[in-house]
DNA sequence: TCCCTCTGAGAAAACCTTTTCCCAAATCGC
DNA sequence: GCGATTTGGGAAAAGGTTTTCTCAGAGGGA
């Protein structure tokens, strides 16, 4: 009964003081034991090793974090309600930094002033070690100025401030994919629809989709830019395909702005008695698979790699917070095309 | 030049040590000045916590978690990877939260055990003050046994442990909204088509749906258990109208487990040449706002409410945290039905 | 004037861990 | 056998705050 070697599920955490009395040492050999610091018997060090195992010993992380002066804690600032972006990419930023024993703080800030400041003050409180700021698009600022926190800030998939590291999808390379992929199915006359002008991305992707087509020598149709919304997808197959029953210089592949323009996009064609991906390829972007594999057929579309641009910000918010200094600027990530069967099969495939 | 009053972004955080010094009075002083606790001239006061102000003063909260054994914060573990639940849920946990100055750890842990297990031991070993457990579907369990923790663990949207307090959707509740709709508008031959039956929510909202039509005396057609897919309504509309082109026995009215499953029977219909709402009406569930609004026409569904559920998993914990004992056992939270224009409208309305 | 009570404020312990310094004993070189 | 070095381990400070206890002085009553 003295023996009773099972973990007990203790009331209270169990403290090195009272690992290192039960071993019959100090606490600062206990300490240096569990650390692998100091000098000690090889015998002195194993006992105690195996003294705070049966107890159970876990260091209490706030008193470490007191002392170091790091809490191993970052915050993540999102205004993305749904997470449809935000998830996967605190996914990768999660998945980078548990390893170095760090967790995350999320605060959905939706866009209101006030409760942004309210959870960057809390963080800040808390002694986070740095801060990631995310948010629903691209272009958006988060309602909250995090300019001089005298922490480290990494903007990820947000607009960030001047003279900030940043982490972005690199749209236009995105966009490449897509229209290159056409090109090479043999599509000759690609059009494209896209999301509202107010958007930076909306030009990095239709220019790059411009440039693609001029160094093949393939016409460009001017872009049209809508919404971001399934209506308008279906509203610009209007636009496109027109009136005429003819098909003759109608498009045979239609690069989409987000997965949800593209659905319109092929609902509509469908409506017309277009066939996809026979008639016409389309492809989409963002990539939400919960949409993509949904669509009938299945979208293809290119994926932003959001875990992995969440890894990459994670990565160097830690080595900013390690102290190893990083220019400022914004660091472009590739996407990824990831064909179904929207898009058609090769020629003869 | 000496009283250069602008808040300089100070590179290490202000002590109460160093308020005390420049008021000129003892750090228990400055501690009980500030906190409203102790005796001491109004003029004392007074003037430290202008000192304090001035200094822009901010309480060490990783201090003040170690003396008090409580940190603050709660940990949010999740295996939803696209957030579509958990996010809502996570904004209203955080929402109930942020005013007592909690903060949310969120932990994505997919379904890896490993994974899970590794968070929930960072998040003790941070001291977390309790943790909500949460899903992305209410049947499955997460990958981790959280019974044993000595610390309080609120479930909500998902499986709980026996003996456990969990917050759920009514979804019976949510059901008889749906289908009692219908019969304030008339319908008289209302069909169901759920998800897989595996699902003990698939079975409680269908038993929901024959209970509301057996008290009204209309006729009970047997759900239609499938997936929470598309295709699946897709196809369950083709089992459902049947190859028959009369109208003649057909359902004037479907109510969908989900809105992807809606979506689909939409689809399916207007392939038929059904008209919805006009023909027969549709109803979804999960208020999807996103896939809702997007559909033609627009979906009316039935509303967990997540925010609202998250809110009062945020308050039990923070209760339960405070020493305030509490029954186990499972609380349902009422659903809101969205009128949009799938379901039609009251006949002469 | 003396004793008692109140008032305002400070000293110190506590929370838990890490790290620097220090000391006694043991070992080594000669 | 004696001084110098190494070895094993402990005492104490530090990190920033809260809280309990203590204490000096002021004011009141007799």
């Amino acid at each position: 009964m003295s023996s009773d070697a099972s973990p007990a599920p203790a009331k209270t955490p169990v403290t090195l003081r009272e690992v290192a009395a039960s071993a019959g040492v100090s606490v600062a050999t206990a300490s240096k034991a569990l650390n692998g610091q100091g000098r000690m018997t090889a015998e002195t060090r194993a006992r105690i090793r195996e003294t705070a195992q049966r107890l159970g010993f876990r260091p209490n992380s706030l008193a470490q974090s007191l002392l170091r002066r790091r809490s191993f804690t970052v915050g993540l600032l999102t205004n993305d309600t749904y997470g449809r972006f935000s998830l996967p990419l605190m996914s990768g930023v999660s998945d980078a930094l548990v390893d170095a024993g760090v967790s995350v703080f999320l605060c959905n800030v939706e866009d209101d002033t006030r409760l942004a400041q309210l959870h960057v003050e809390a963080m800040l409180d808390k002694r986070v070690d740095g801060i990631i700021a995310t948010g629903k698009r691209i272009d958006r600022h988060l309602p909250v100025d995090l300019a001089n926190l005298r922490i480290p800030v990494i903007y990820a998939f947000t607009q960030p401030d001047p003279g900030a590291i940043a982490f972005v999808s690199d749209d236009a390379g995105g966009a490449r994919l897509a229209v290159e992929h056409f090109c090479r199915l043999g599509k000759k006359r690609i059009a494209h629809v896209s999301g509202p002008s107010g958007f930076a991305v909306v030009h990095a992707r239709a220019q790059a989709y411009r440039d693609v087509l001029i160094e093949r020598g393939l016409p460009v149709i001017e872009p049209l830019l809508g919404a971001w919304s399934e209506a308008w997808g279906h509203e610009a197959v209007g636009k496109l395909f027109g009136a005429k029953a003819g098909r003759e210089g109608a498009p045979d592949a239609v690069f989409c702005g987000n997965d949800q323009i593209a659905r319109g996009v092929i609902d509509a064609l469908r409506e017309r008695g277009i066939g996809v991906p026979d008639d016409v390829g389309v492809i989409g972007f963002d990539n939400w698979e919960i949409v993509a594999e949904a669509t009938r057929p299945p979208l293809s579309s290119v994926d932003m790699n959001l875990a992995a641009l969440g890894r990459e910000a994670g990565l160097a918010l830690l080595s900013l917070v390690g102290g190893k200094p990083a220019e400022p600027g914004i660091r472009k990530l590739p996407c990824r095309l990831v064909v179904r069967q929207s898009c058609g099969r090769p020629p003869g495939g």
